[in-house]
DNA sequence: TGTTTGCTACGAAATTATTCGTAGGTGGTA
DNA sequence: TACCACCTACGAATAATTTCGTAGCAAACA
């Protein structure tokens, strides 16, 4: 499973919302940028026939919904983007996230909590 | 500047090695995967009209070099990538990334000093 | 009932990225 | 000189992704 950019696009807008139309889900991508309904309908479709999407016909209009979690795309992702721009070095990458972009104290403790839970395994 | 997942492989090759011929390259990424001379050739010449690399024709096999640092590259990617993935969060990255990844004590230190230094700024 | 509105499906154009074939040139070497 | 090996340039095929137009159907409503 790995969405292209349109794709990941459209299940941002289904895991921050939930369940969506397309028309739902169309109107917070124009929020953004132009984007005709169809296209949004026909990437759905195509997202649909992957399995990244699962979707319910009772109603008129169907309803939308992912079909894979945020976690484990996100993973997914970042696995590949590792790979191949930091070449496998997980911590070079933390290192420049956390160097140039604004974390609140309280994200940056929960980090520490994590680093210490890392340490303390065997 | 955005390289192409092409392009980021042949940025890789020349970063580690250093100013290098076409047919290096081609060499260094036929090691992982098939790949034509021509393709390597014609790529790297796109790359040279974006100015993504430099080159010096003195020679009969013109030498490529990088003329992006791979930093500047990572720190562009990676805010796409926070963007695009994370919704912007890069805390939930840097979560996902100490993880999933194995870390070294030593790295886990510097990441360390990093939290401490941020932490630090009024 | 006839018209408008909004939906799905789907083919196909447009765009972007990647791959490759071929032409033409230059240097080394028999 | 004639041949071979290797190089560049470049057009064009292929592939992957995104966009859109159009047809057809069904509900809502005047």
């Amino acid at each position: 499973m790995k969405p292209t950019d349109s794709e990941l696009e459209i299940l941002q807008v289904l895991w921050q919302e939930g369940p969506c139309t397309v028309r739902q889900v169309n109107e917070r991508l124009t929020e953004n940028r132009d984007v005709g309904y169809t296209t949004t309908l026909k990437l759905m479709q195509i997202m649909y026939e992957k399995g990244l999407l699962t979707r319910v016909e009772d109603a008129r209009s169907h309803v939308y919904e992912a079909n894979v979690s945020e976690e484990e795309t996100q993973a997914t992702l970042l696995e590949r983007f590792v790979g191949t721009a930091f070449r496998g070095s997980a911590s070079k990458l933390v290192m420049q996230a956390l160097g140039s972009h604004k974390t609140t104290p309280a994200e940056l403790d929960e980090i520490r909590k994590l680093l210490d839970q890392i340490e303390q395994q065997p």
